[in-house]
DNA sequence: CTGTTAGCGCTTTCAC
DNA sequence: GTGAAAGCGCTAACAG
């Protein structure tokens, strides 16, 4: 570890010029000849001099930082949403502070004041569930990352949309008696998830098991482990997480997927291509929700979009069982086979 | 987004005193009545008064932010130890700014200077396979986490233990014609965990055939669904990520883990537990690497440390059935029993 | 116990 | 084309 990095004046002296005029040069301002312009870049690169990031934020009020502010770092979906949001910001040339709201109001309050106070330009939140940003209340611009149902949002997956194309797969397939894995009920994409789904059984007749839980694959291999099979035929759950680990609790119990209960998940994360049999599922474009946030944060852009998701089908799902049919209490059907 | 927020200035303007005493009073310096101290808190605590950090990183030299160098974010394993390192920070009140070096050693040398000119106060580091981290061209102190053969390496797990502990598994199970998914070549990592394998076998008196590779669920799929299986039993990888791709590989030819072939990992993901059947491997503790790393960048303690891992016993590994021991050759696989 | 002063490294007028 | 000077918000040293 040398001694301390050369500062501008350190250069200035060295060329007998002034701080200002190695400032003009090293930005490409054109306020002086080239020929300085390049014997003061030489100097510059041969000293490895390296701006000092606060004075330049200090005199700007600028820091080319954004904050980010997810809800849980051990849901795996916000690892990667943060990938995302990296690219993104990096792309222009900011970088990024990360603060986990542990899943509490509190804790996201807390990070909110402490990625300000170091001076952050912009502020990308993906909110704890239950929680509202009071974009007025923050002293930089904010993007929100939640749902099109979330007041304030400013980019969003059409989560509805999913939960919708889900439902029609397994209405498709023939299915009628089916358990959600909502999760928390007070999460506003899961809630328009499963309000997707929910709107198009409900158009076919159909009204599903509903259970609310925490998000996570314990939960779901404890629920797959000890739910009532009887008559069910397929299960759609509100996120990757708890499908994976329904499929793993049903496997336990010697349940076969697809062949006694089709499962989808929502999310791709790789977990549902290297659970077996890979999952049904749907995608978000990260990537895109992540651009327009920052474009929002940054000032680039305006206004709130909503991004298409895909289906993605994979082995998880199929027909019921003729058997499993005949098996439902009070709503049979002729089926083509 | 409201005005401007208000200055140390504007605090001590409201209430007839220096911006100094302010100061004083806000780190609890002591230095005045206990009386003026709170009325100060309680106008900072009114206003919303946030300190502004450049102010304080010019002025200090500090920044209270220390730089975290991953090499490819899109590895599953450094999501995890970027979350490990950020809690470990966070429990000193410093915050992480994470650069990606894309895999590349130019990358990382350009987010070396990155995270140097942003102004923290020390750098932990990943590197990049094939490269060396020279901490004297760094101007703030620099913890490097990577093995124990890496010169300058300040916290590692001990990996070659972990390949030691893989091999013996294997071994005491009956394994004798083993592939070892070795990752790539130029990684000190995979080195250390595939020549502790090696030592074991060798003392054993086996010579497992060897592959290099990229680390990828995609490269071990790969493989896996080509590999010439003739009289081998057990597959070795240096990677979960290898592994998982491996036991999917093979699953897509109807070769059954462990029945047909015993498959173990290395690094303990989530991945492990998901896929089918789920993965004997090696877990790293990083969370005592990640508060080794940062109480050495931080000046708190000195000197290198190697951490201990744990086999994990699961479901992926068991005796080789006796038809394949006396299986010498191209044969096929055995047929279902 | 409290206030004054100086200056961290940079950019931005404005004057030469 | 180039330099001088001011000042961003804060804290450390010193003076009262």
């Amino acid at each position: 570890m040398p001694g301390k990095p050369p500062s501008m004046l350190d250069l200035a002296r060295a060329l007998g010029v002034s701080r200002a005029t190695v400032s003009n040069a090293l930005r490409g301002k054109g306020r002086l000849s080239p020929e300085l312009a390049g014997r003061i870049r030489a100097l510059a690169a041969e000293l490895r001099y390296i701006p000092a990031h606060a004075g330049r934020a200090l005199r700007t009020g600028r820091s080319a930082t954004i904050g980010l502010i997810v809800p849980d770092f051990g849901q795996p979906l916000f690892p990667i949403f943060a990938q995302a949001i990296e690219r993104a910001a990096k792309s222009r040339g900011v970088a990024v502070l990360v603060g986990d709201s542990l899943g509490t109001a509190d804790g996201q309050a807390a990070e909110i004041d402490n990625l300000v106070g170091r001076g952050i330009d912009a502020l990308v939140i993906i909110p704890t569930r239950g929680t509202l940003i009071d974009a007025a209340k923050i002293p930089v611009p904010v993007a929100v990352i939640d749902s099109a149902a979330t007041r304030g949002n400013t980019a969003a997956s059409n989560h509805r949309d999913g939960g919708r194309q889900v439902a029609g797969h397994l209405i498709g397939l023939g299915h009628r008696d089916i358990l959600l894995l909502a999760g928390p009920k007070d999460s506003k994409v899961s809630r328009e998830r499963t309000d997707g789904m929910r709107e198009v059984f409900a158009r076919a007749g159909i009204t599903p098991r509903i259970r609310y839980s925490v998000t996570s694959f314990e939960m779901g291999a404890e629920i797959g482990a000890e739910v009532d099979l009887a008559g069910l035929t397929a299960c759609a759950a509100a996120y990757d997480a708890l499908a994976v680990g329904f499929v793993t609790g049903l496997a336990a119990r010697g349940v076969r997927v697809p062949q006694d209960v089709s499962v989808t998940g929502f999310d791709d994360l790789m977990w549902a291509r290297i659970v077996s049999p890979p999952l049904t599922t749907v995608r978000q474009d990260l990537a895109a929700i992540a651009d327009h946030a920052l474009a929002v944060a940054t000032g680039e852009r305006q206004g709130a979009r909503l991004f298409p998701v895909e289906l993605v089908l994979r082995a998880s799902t199929a027909r019921p069982r003729p058997c499993d049919r005949n098996r439902t209490n009070d709503n049979r059907r002729g089926g083509a086979s």
